[in-house]
DNA sequence: TGTATATCACTTGTATACAAGTTGTTCTGT
DNA sequence: ACAGAACAACTTGTATACAAGTGATATACA
């Protein structure tokens, strides 16, 4: 998926700010400015200004000119539709792609959500997750579609990040959820696949929204 | 859905060449150059690369790096993957969105449709079709989709284009799977009205394809 | 004639100088 | 103390100079 030309400073700028957006190391609504970006880098502000702008229109920063940059926030309203983008895409995937999907690697993830169902904690749980759902969609022969759901990647970790820590009660839920669905894709049941993720989907988004919800106590997240 | 900083050299060297990409003055893997689009804008190297770089982004450019620009080609797996996402989108749209839709904006263009679904010519036929399906998608209250299919309007356009003049049968029966959505519209049958939009697209698609098919004789589009 | 090499015209990548807008502060006058 | 203007420190926008890669052409040589 990704290009392989790190070479150019810009595209080196461009995944470094990208990589501390998403790892909310620039949080949402953080105020930075090309002079941060240059001097965290060392590069000059040719390829940083180009990155950045690949960023703005990806929807990551906002540049106010002659005012400044800030790390685009979060709003209950970006949870929805990035849901609602999801419930379209990996459903959708799964009906009409799915005989695409690599069995054995289905075989190994139903294995682990399955020792895992009753599991208090699991480390790298949202690793996993990420990896699961990654493998579903890859198998979508469909550039735009594609380009979208990383959009929607990186909003679904920069969100995790933010909203830190699971409830338990979710770990084991998901694993279930994900037992289910692998379960599906190998008998070939993409019908039932599909249902079993859009319910998925469901739940997740409601977690979401309760956990961020929760830890920022209604600041900024309107 | 335009931003409204036209100001910026930036932005005018973005619109100018995005336009004549979709206008097919930038022909389909027609080779441009940074010095082309300056000397055709006046503008410096800084707000055209950003344009470009924006452009490339959009998939609308293909930067080779220290060997020059082409304007994105066209291929069939382009057209399929293109209507692909139209079949996602508007359907999900009406079904979900179609109580947000202007019922005499609708009941407007039910009109025309039905007053020429046995005409020969219909000038500014293409104006009308765009509009029809714009107006559809524009209830989608999602960002992400709407950066999507904005994606999807330009390749739309620039297909058509390129395609030249159309068939007078796809005409006629456009007007008609228009009027029949419309109606389905009007009558708040959002699942009659989805299922039309399907049967829809995909003629479309097929007409597309044919004609394109025709117009190239296979040329350069595989 | 054929082949390897040097060169040159062209491309984009990067650094930097300068222009111009915005915001907060400071100073002045009342 | 307060109002208002001048100013200073910041921001991004734009222009341009220079670096470096690429490919075609010409040239030297066997």
């Amino acid at each position: 998926m990704s290009t392989a030309k790190p070479s150019s400073m810009q595209s080196q700028a461009y995944e470094f700010i990208k990589r501390k957006i998403t790892m909310c190391e620039y949080a949402p609504n953080e105020l930075l400015s090309e002079a941060v970006l240059q001097s965290e880098l060392g590069f000059s502000r040719t390829p940083v200004r180009e990155a950045i702008g690949r960023l703005e229109q990806e929807g990551l920063l906002k540049v106010f000119p002659k005012r400044g940059i800030v790390v685009s926030g979060f709003t209950i309203s970006d949870i929805s539709m990035i849901f609602e983008v999801r419930r379209l895409v990996e459903p959708y995937t799964l009906r009409n792609y799915g005989n695409r999907l690599d069995m054995d690697k289905i075989a190994e993830f139903s294995k682990i959500f399955h020792e895992h169902v009753n599991a208090e904690e699991y480390t790298g749980f949202y690793e996993l997750d990420d990896q699961f759902h990654s493998t579903l969609v890859s198998v979508l022969p469909n550039e735009y579609l594609c380009d979208l759901y990383s959009r929607i990647q990186t909003q679904i970790i920069r969100l995790r990040v933010m909203s830190g820590q699971m409830i338990e009660s979710r770990l084991q839920r998901t694993m279930a959820e994900h037992a289910d669905i692998a379960d599906a894709c190998l008998e070939h049941n993409w019908e039932r696949a599909s249902r079993a993720m859009v319910q998925h989907l469901q739940f997740s988004e409601e977690s979401s929204l309760a956990t961020l919800l929760k830890g920022y106590q209604n600041a900024s997240i309107i």
